[in-house]
DNA sequence: AACATGGTCAACCGCTAGTTA
DNA sequence: ATAACTAGCGGTTGACCATGT
């Protein structure tokens, strides 16, 4: 079980993407998705390391990341997955769509962490970070949890849609985790058992379906460099939820269960 | 105006799990 | 069964920027 030999120093770039290296790297995923990330580099013409341009894909030039700040919802939705899942910041991006891990772990380690430390050491309830005395958050915007095709970057049948069950606010609270995972469950249990279950057990590489999907890619920097937000879809590793669904599932059955163990 | 300090975030590092030969 | 390899994850770093002194 060998570490793996990354980059091999030589020769390797580092330090910030420059756009034409962006646009390199787009315009290879564009042809050829990334079905073999270290190779890439190489067949791209890129003086990278699979890993670093694996990093800048996912973190920053993928069509469906969704820019700009954290809304109040968004932040409240964190919270409360991490209190679940603890750091594991990949199983939390799943629950936000357009998010990603890295963006997710920053947010918590500048803002979240130290409001939820002021929250505890005030006496106040750390369940809400919008407190009683900021109701008005300047820059309070409609979250987008999805807009668009919720299979649009999945094949898998595990999606839990986030938008249908919460109407009246887009945060997701404990409450409304655990009723996801209770209608949900179910369904993805017999969805995957009655359709796919046997034949495509879980399916992870979804670059051909990211090949198709890629659109006005053309456009990327300016966005990059505007920041813009981006609303699209969700993010493509929903076979995540399905783990997730079952480790919250089993959480609460743990909970209210009175079966010895053995 | 110049410097110090703190916050933010993109990128890197090192590790593990999974896959393949 | 094992070694070699890759993808992905979480922790950490460092450059850049804003703000304070």
């Amino acid at each position: 079980m060998g570490r793996a030999p990354c980059c091999e120093k030589m020769g390797m770039k580092r330090g910030p993407w420059t756009p034409e290296e962006d646009q390199t790297l787009i315009n290879y995923i564009h042809l050829y998705g990334h079905s073999n990330w270290r190779a890439l580099p190489k067949h791209a013409g890129l003086l990278r390391c699979g890993k670093s341009c694996r990093l800048r894909w996912i973190n920053y030039l993928r069509p469906d990341i969704k820019r700009g700040n954290f809304t109040p919802q968004e932040e409240q939705t964190i919270i409360n997955l991490h209190e679940v899942l603890g750091n594991r910041w990949s199983a939390i991006a799943a629950k936000l769509p357009g998010r990603t891990d890295n963006e997710i772990k920053n947010v918590w380690h500048t803002h979240l962490k130290k409001r939820l430390n002021k929250n505890q050491n005030n006496g106040g309830d750390a369940k809400d970070i919008n407190g009683s005395n900021d109701t008005t958050h300047e820059d309070k915007e409609p979250v987008v949890v999805h807009t668009t095709s919720p299979q649009q970057f999945s094949n898998s049948t595990t999606t839990l849609d986030i938008s249908d069950n919460n109407n009246k606010d887009d945060t997701m609270s404990h409450e409304d985790i655990s009723a996801l995972v209770d209608e949900s469950l179910h369904e993805d249990i017999s969805a995957l058992v009655d359709e796919s279950f046997w034949s495509e057990v879980v399916s992870v590489d979804n670059s051909s379906n990211n090949e198709k999907k890629i659109e006005g890619w053309e456009g990327l920097l300016e966005r990059n460099s505007k920041r813009h937000s981006y609303n699209n879809s969700k993010l493509y590793n929903d076979d995540m939820e399905f783990w997730f669904d079952l480790f919250t599932s089993c959480r609460r059955i743990e909970a209210f269960s009175d079966i010895p163990e053995f």
